[in-house]
DNA sequence: ATAAAGTTTTAGGTTTGTCTAAATTTAAAT
DNA sequence: ATTTAAATTTAGACAAACCTAAAACTTTAT
């Protein structure tokens, strides 16, 4: 497997949100930031490696053995995220591009050493879950904030939105994972959101609010 | 740079022993398991980069920017050693395809937090040494066990030959980096040693002496 | 000093992953 | 049901890094 191919791997993954749904060639090729003859250059290949189920003109999806290999590449990711952050001191905006480069060492034992390292985490410093060895992992139950309603009460788990800008906007107001969420109004006129977060008061715009993940606790 | 050039690199330093002596191609060729009109192209473009100085037929030296890059990777991959072996178990005979690959990441932050992690080590797993930030290292004042004459005190500080068949040797004979050594006897015959190795005592063939570094005592 | 041997370079070809431009297929709109 | 628009694929080209075979240069040996 080259770096282009698992990374090919991964935007299919990503975009079909794990499921076996048919991914067009133009999504693959926004998401990898390249051309759409070079998607379906890649595809033909991939196909002949039995990693994805390709029809001409009619989108792709992952095999089996696809989706075991991009999870085992997101796993690595995720992984490697979780050490920057917990050993290196990277903070949660930086980690993205050097895991980016990390995810394609290969070496079985390094990723196995690396889980028991940092004492087997389930979730990277963004909130997403990190699959097994197996490729097996929970999804949380875990909603928009902004779908919330005005009392729901929840822990904040997740971001939608990993850009480092939002991230260090989240920093800068002081929200981190784990933080308890409250919602105390909801203003119609513009989607902004009136939070309780850790007994302080906040408001935060639509775009803030459909870019947070909660946990409903009640 | 490519991976490509960054392994050339490496190499050229490596038989040139950091110096500035004139490379040959073939040299290049074996050490990197290519063909020597490979090699000749990529000193072209390595020319052009000014990396090296290179004139048809007459070999190449590393100018001063490629060897600061050439001590990059060299510094990178000692630390990964290093980290292979003091967080993640690895043992000595382990560690180098994977620090081969992780030479390549490219982020001036992960360098410097992973030589914090480890306590700015001096000396990787094998012995050798770990240039800083500058480039600059300590070249210590070894000799190879076989040049050493009866009598003759020492305390085992490198490898010469660094393959896992050779390192496995030494574990399986116990025989590691701090120990001490002693020279008792010296075979004319066959070159062997007979050694008290941290007060055991020891028989040894050349071949095995004359891979092995000390540092002398008395 | 010259032939033989060894080394290095050139010339031309391959694969991988990309691109542009043109052709084809599918989807949307009237 | 056609036409138009959008998506996708094909065709042909390019750079990187490698290869083989042949040519050119150096070195060695007589």
């Amino acid at each position: 497997m080259t770096h282009s191919e698992e990374n090919y791997l991964k935007a299919i993954f990503h975009i079909g949100k794990g499921g076996a749904n048919e991914i067009s060639t133009n999504a693959i090729a926004e998401q990898m930031e390249t051309k759409p003859s070079s998607v379906t250059d890649m595809m033909k290949k991939l196909s002949e490696k039995n990693l994805v189920n390709y029809k001409k003109y009619k989108g792709v999806s992952l095999t089996s053995i696809g989706k075991s290999m991009a999870l085992s590449i997101i796993r690595k990711h995720r992984l490697w995220e979780v050490f920057l952050v917990e050993k290196l001191d990277f903070s949660w905006d930086e980690v993205h591009d050097v895991a980016e480069q990390l995810e394609h060492i290969e070496s079985e034992k390094l990723i196995d050493k690396l889980d028991k390292l940092l004492d087997y985490p389930k979730y990277d410093p963004h909130g997403d879950p990190i699959p097994d060895k197996n490729g097996n992992f929970k999804v949380i139950d875990k909603k928009l904030l902004s779908e919330l309603s005005v009392n729901d009460k929840g822990i904040c788990v997740g971001v939608k939105d990993s850009s480092s800008q939002f991230l260090k906007f989240l920093d800068k107001n002081k929200i981190a994972l784990g933080d308890i969420i409250e919602v105390i109004d909801k203003e119609d006129f513009d989607g902004s959101f009136q939070l309780k977060i850790n007994a302080n008061s906040f408001n935060v715009s639509s775009q803030i609010a459909s870019n947070l993940y909660v946990q409903i606790t009640e």
